[in-house]
DNA sequence: TTTATAAAAGACAATTTTATCTTTTATAGA
DNA sequence: TCTATAAAAGATAAAATTGTCTTTTATAAA
C-alpha cells in the first residue's frame, strides 16, 4: 500500500507537528522512540523530508527537527509524494502498465473507487489537523505496548 | 498495495477463467506470455494458485492449467488471501501495530473508508465477472506494446 | 577559536520480494 | 513398459526495501 518508511515518516511528522506550539526541536532520537522507529532508519526518513521542505531541520547544540506554521498547512499526500512518490494513486490495480477508462484492466472501475477514496484521505488532511487530533488525545501515532 | 506476485496471480487466473468454455488445458508458457508476466515466476505462482484450489492443474502430456466452474464463483480476494494474505484489508494505514476505534491513528477514519473500497471490491467481484468482461473485449488483463 | 552537539552524508548489511534455473514427479499415449 | 510432456519442488540469484554504522558538516556557546 504505502512502504514502512512512508508510515514511519508520517507519524513522525505529526510528532513533529504536535509539539509545534512548545517551540522546541527534537532530535532524532526522541522522535524515533516516541513513534516507535528505528533510529538510524528515522534520521534517513527525516532528512528526506527536511530536503522536501515537510518539516526544518537544524545542526549543532540546540538544533533539531521543528515544524514551521506554513509547513502545517501541507497535505499529508505531500509526505507520501516525498517518499513515495504519488505512483500508489495512479497504478493499476492489476499491475497493467497503461490502464484507463480506454484500455481498462477487468477491475479498473472497482479498483479507481477504492485509489481515489485512498487519495482523497491523503488529499484532503493536513498535518495541523492531524497533529491537532493526537494533541486532543484522541489519537495516537504510537504502539500500545503490552 | 498487492504484490507483483499477486497482480500476476490475478492476471492469469482470469486468463485461465476465460478460456473454461474452451475446455482446453493452457500451459505455464502460454499463460506467461499472455499476461506479460515472467514464466519462472509464474510458475511458482501458479503452484500456489492450484494448491490453494483458486485453478486446478494435470501435470503430464494433456496437462496444463484450467479451471472447474465451482472455481469461477470464487470472489477475486480469494486469490489475494492465497498470495499474500489478507493483511492489507487489515492493517493500519500509518502502520501501528494496533489500530482500531478504540486506539486509532490520527488517519484512521478515512484510511478505513479507502481500505474498505478495497476489500469491497475484491470480495464483490467473482472471476467469472471478470472473465466475462475479458471474453466479451471490454477489459484488458495484457500490456498494450507501443 | 575551540569544543560539544546534532543532523547530513556515505558506506554497508540484513531482509524481503521478485525472478531464474535445475531436478523430480505425475501422467498420457505409443 | 517406455517415452515424451508438463507441472511440482528445490536451490539459487538478483533487486528492492529496510535497517545500521561511521565519518563529515554545520552551528551554538563558552
Amino acid at each position: 500500500m504505502i512502504s514502512k518508511a512512508c508510515k514511519y515518516g508520517i507519524r513522525a511528522t505529526i510528532f513533529v507537528a504536535s509539539k509545534q506550539a512548545e517551540g522546541i526541536k527534537l532530535n532524532i532520537k526522541d522522535i524515533a522512540r516516541e513513534v516507535d522507529a528505528p533510529e538510524a532508519f528515522t534520521a534517513k526518513i527525516l532528512q528526506v523530508l527536511n530536503k522536501n521542505h515537510i518539516i526544518t531541520s537544524l545542526k549543532g547544540p540546540y538544533g533539531g527537527f521543528f515544524i514551521e506554521d506554513y509547513q502545517l498547512e501541507q497535505a499529508v499526500i505531500n509526505i507520501v509524494k516525498a517518499i513515495d512518490g504519488l505512483s500508489v494513486f495512479q497504478e493499476c490495480g492489476l499491475g497493467l502498465k497503461q490502464c484507463s477508462a480506454i484500455h481498462p484492466c477487468p477491475m479498473h472501475d472497482q479498483y479507481k473507487i477504492a485509489r481515489d477514496a485512498l487519495l482523497e484521505a491523503f488529499q484532503n488532511t493536513t498535518i495541523r489537523q492531524l497533529a491537532a487530533q493526537v494533541n486532543e488525545g484522541d489519537s495516537y501515532i504510537n504502539n500500545l505496548q503490552y
